[in-house]
RNA sequence: CGGGAUGUAGCGCAGUCUGGUAGCGCGUACGGUUCGGGACCGUAAGGUCGGAGGUUCAAAUCCUCUCAUCCCGACCA
């Protein structure tokens, strides 16, 4: 492609609204153009490096066995209805009526549509295993969308869903499907970790993320330092070790009421009364799809929505309002306790030993101090329902932890039978018997995937592609479009190398080098091969290797060589 | 949805407090000099000042409403 005729508008400065680094360099790059917010126009650039990751999908899912299809964006309510997905996806959802009048949405998911043609096509064993998969445009009406390609509103994504007899059947689609994402990622060149991961909205037994290393991740990850475990921190189990050395030694003393006026956080109360927020417990009250229930745990500690909604088994989860609070404490937030509520009672295991403590007393700059558990106030379930810190230890081998942050590229999920229950997909087993079919869903973000190898590849100069994703993989920059030989040795090189199948960008603009230079290392092309006068005229062109920066002055006969070498070996990884 | 910020030329910004001819840099077009890391000189085009209403002789500027975008939060009581 020549550069003239390319449709790459490069951006000197940053857009002012792009607050993550390859937002802004997406922007500059020419890949990107916002419509509004959290949608968005690929560019040429931007294409190209998204078809190259389709293309390592499509690769990947082939070899694993998986089949493309595509399903539509316009999904009707019924099916929703049916999986019960329509009171519970909340305003993600986007939901709209056709001329009729009937109800329908935009997919966020297929597990509805997929689901409905399985159930109309498979009925024997023999039918099975199944794995379909797509390359979509879904939409999510998310909150925030935020960071570009990040969390954007409309995105393509890759979803699959494999279908299978038993569960030993499901547990190796998941098997292989994990391989597969592996394979992928691994040849996008990203440096990523696959995390244990609740199953939140989609539902089902058990999952795993695909996380980018990535400092501006939206999500924080758990990892061991010793063993290979790795959570994502919704997921991630408190060590229960940790919990019993935590032990409290001391006789319980009488139960007494302090006026604590205005002081309503962990902070102000742990300083206005001088204890340690280990003596402190917090009572956190939830609503639910069933009925409002406190959480409590300990003054240092964080409750962990996730764990109360698996512990509870309810289906929404959400912090009470204020005027909840009120009515159901009968003080403003800041003064809950646990002493006197009415209301379901469950807690952390951590506040399990704790004696003697403090907490609110349910009216208004009040809190209890010396409360003890049994005599002052009953808990029905002990769980662990707290997110783990820093002084956690490992709940595999019980090493130290870390926490880092990541971005989800890819979620692989064994649903089981939730979905083919609910939609009643079945089929005849070898001796005749009706079963369900056992699902699993596997979901990759394409355009994120985009993001977060940026993210991870580039520095002050732009982008770094890694080959594999590279939208060109060779720019050639003749530095004198009115010198005839640097020309031609230029148009030459690129006729070699395009008939060689390589993807060249010539950029036969009459700029000066500079100009050149800078757009090249912005658009973050790996290989840059540089012709100007000086060295061509010893018969010599520069080579220079995007990533490292080395260069290298080859003679114009061995340069096609040189640069498919090049190419090759990155492609190889 | 709660909190914060910002909307002025394609992009980045000043001007708003204290009302009085709408500016700067980059980019763009044309001419010239330059030509291996975002050149220089000159000329020019380009703006409903997000929108609506109001106050005023006069509004980018003050007031009211509204729309959009971005950031933080939406679990720490």
């Amino acid at each position: 492609m020549r550069y003239t005729k390319l449709f790459l508008p490069t951006l000197r400065e940053i857009p002012a609204d792009a607050e993550v680094i390859s937002h802004q360099l997406m922007l500059r790059a020419g890949m990107l153009r916002k419509l509004t917010s959290g949608i968005y126009t690929y560019l040429p650039l931007g294409l190209r490096a998204i078809k190259k990751v389709e293309k390592i999908i499509r690769e990947e899912m082939e070899r694993a066995g998986a089949q493309e299809v595509l399903m539509p964006t316009v999904q009707p309510a019924d099916l929703w209805k049916e999986s019960s997905r329509w009171d519970v996806y909340g305003k993600e959802l986007v939901r709209f009526k056709d001329r009729h009048g009937r109800d329908y949405c935009l997919g966020p998911t297929h597990e509805e549509v997929i689901t409905d043609l399985i159930r109309g096509e498979v009925r024997s064993y023999r039918d099975l295993p199944l794995n379909l998969y797509q390359i979509q445009n879904k939409f999510r009406d998310e909150i925030r969308p935020r960071f570009g390609l990040m969390r954007g509103r409309e995105f393509s994504m890759k979803d699959a869903y494999s279908f299978d007899a038993d569960e030993e059947g499901a547990a190796k689609s998941y098997q292989s499907m994990s391989g597969a994402y592996n394979r992928i990622f691994e040849r996008c060149g990203l440096n990523f970790k696959a995390v244990e991961a609740d199953t939140g909205n989609i539902g089902g037994s058990f999952s795993h993320e695909f996380m980018v290393l990535a400092d501006t991740g939206e999500d924080a990850i758990v990892s061991c330092v010793e063993c290979d475990y790795a959570a994502n921190m919704e997921k991630a189990e408190v060590n229960p070790d940790y919990i019993t050395k935590e032990q409290h030694e001391t006789l319980p003393v009488s139960m007494e009421r302090v006026s604590t006026p205005n002081v309503r956080t962990v902070e102000e109360v742990t300083q206005f009364l001088s204890v340690t927020p280990k003596q402190l417990v917090k009572t956190m009250i939830f609503e639910t799809s069933a009925e409002p229930v406190a959480v409590l745990v300990r003054g240092d500690h964080e409750v962990n929505p996730a764990k109360v909604k698996n512990v509870l088994g309810v289906e929404t989860l959400e912090l009470a309002s204020e005027e909840t609070v009120l009515k159901l404490t009968g003080a403003p937030a800041g003064f809950a306790g646990a002493v006197g509520l009415s209301i379901k009672i469950i807690a952390d295991k951590a506040v399990e030993p704790i004696k003697n403590m403090v907490m609110g007393a349910n009216e208004k700059d009040a809190h209890f101090i010396g409360v003890n558990r049994g005599r002052d106030f009953e808990v029905s379930e002990f769980a662990d329902l707290r997110l783990v810190t820093h002084s956690d230890r490992c709940p595999r081998c019980g090493k130290a932890i870390e926490i880092k942050r990541g971005i989800e590229v890819g979620h692989i999920f064994k649903l089981g039978d939730k979905y083919s229950k609910a939609l009643s997909a079945t089929y005849l087993d070898q001796n005749g018997n009706k079963r369900y079919i056992i699902m699993g869903c596997y979901g990759i973000g394409v355009g994120r995937t985009v993001a977060a190898a940026i993210e991870q590849n580039h520095d002050k100069n732009g982008i770094i592609f890694p080959m594999p994703i590279a939208p060109y993989q060779v720019v050639i920059l003749p530095l004198q479009m009115r010198d005839g030989e640097v020309v031609s040795a230029a148009e030459a090189l690129y006729e070699q190398l395009t008939g060689q199948g390589a993807e060249v960008l010539l950029d036969d603009r009459d700029e000066r080098a500079g100009v050149k230079f800078k757009d090249a290392d912005l658009i973050g092309v790996p290989v840059r091969v540089t012709i100007g006068k000086k060295s061509l005229k010893e018969g010599k062109l520069e080579v220079q290797f995007r990533a490292t920066g080395e260069k290298e002055l080859v003679s114009q006969e061995g340069a096609e060589k040189v640069i498919l070498d090049m190419i090759k070996r990155e492609l190889g990884n």
